[in-house]
DNA sequence: TTTAATTCCTACCTATCCGATGGGAAAAAG
DNA sequence: CTTTTTCCCATCGGATAGGTAGGAATTAAA
């Protein structure tokens, strides 16, 4: 289960996201950069209500994983550092759940070798690498692009 | 993440099937029931090293989520109700870590509305939903006796 | 140059859960 | 009636999740 960071982090980033569209279309200037229009984190807490003090360090967090950019004092506020479709969701989930994997054996970048259990003969391992693979299909295919789709006759 | 309780209990779950299967061949008889032989919390214990306590309580739960029968008393112990086959691990995990859904909204065994989220309109559902289907497509599928199944070339 | 708005940092707190243990009751076999 | 087992209940320590508090640093604007 995603824990509630990773479920705030998607819901905020959804904002960051459809904005971040939105400014593409006025702008008609489709690689431009996100950083001169950051939102604040009162923003963000105004349409997907939740505990700013909260959602602060999970900001953080995204911005040290690479994928927010920050801009301090008046105005300032997080901005996507990279188009919506190159930031896969597996990417958002590993800097705040960690490990995918259904075991730390079989994960890709939380690798832990399991004592008590050889890896070559554990039928175990095998079949959770199959799990993983299956997560991974998705979650390094859909990106924060696929965030702000909504299935047809719904408002924005 | 699996639970040190799931894992625990696939590894007990692959002594009881490799029993089964060896049963089943020496008997020469493929749908003979396996509660004439059951296998005892020690007996397990010596084969996978681990709490004793621990791996009762894991059985308990097993029993109690339809997966094994139990017999009291000297030469007693625990097996399996249904053929390796026809027990999936989706039903494993479920009994001992709950949904295997990444939000319990999207969970079909565990469901839970989500708050402040209208679900036709989150765009987080429905991508949610195709990882929970990607992991269900395995693990509804591969069973208990593919826990039993190792690796060409490796000694039993 | 002051004020207001913002990110950033560190520490803390509380409740829940995970992993595990202990003590014994109940049943079954010999 | 003794031994071996499952069964049941209570507890427990440590970790983690989720959230809070207070303030320093930075920036824009009045």
């Amino acid at each position: 289960m995603l824990s509630k960071k990773a479920q705030y982090a998607f819901r905020a980033l959804s904002t960051l996201v459809r904005r971040d569209l939105a400014r593409r279309n006025e702008q008609n200037a489709p690689d431009a950069s996100a950083s001169d229009t950051p939102t604040s984190i009162s923003d963000m807490v105004q349409i997907h209500p939740m505990s700013t003090k909260f959602l602060e360090t999970i900001l953080l967090d995204l911005k040290r994983g690479g994928i927010l950019g920050s801009k301090k004092g008046k105005g300032g506020g997080y901005y996507l550092l990279k188009h919506p479709e190159d930031t896969p969701l597996a990417q958002v989930i590993r800097i705040l759940d960690g490990p995918i994997a259904p075991l730390p054996c079989v994960s890709l970048h939380f690798y832990e070798r399991c004592h008590d259990c050889n890896e070559a003969m554990c039928g175990l391992n095998r079949l959770m690498a199959e799990v993983r693979d299956a997560n991974l299909a998705v979650l390094e295919q859909r990106t924060l692009s696929d965030l702000a789709v909504h299935p047809e006759g719904a408002a924005a």
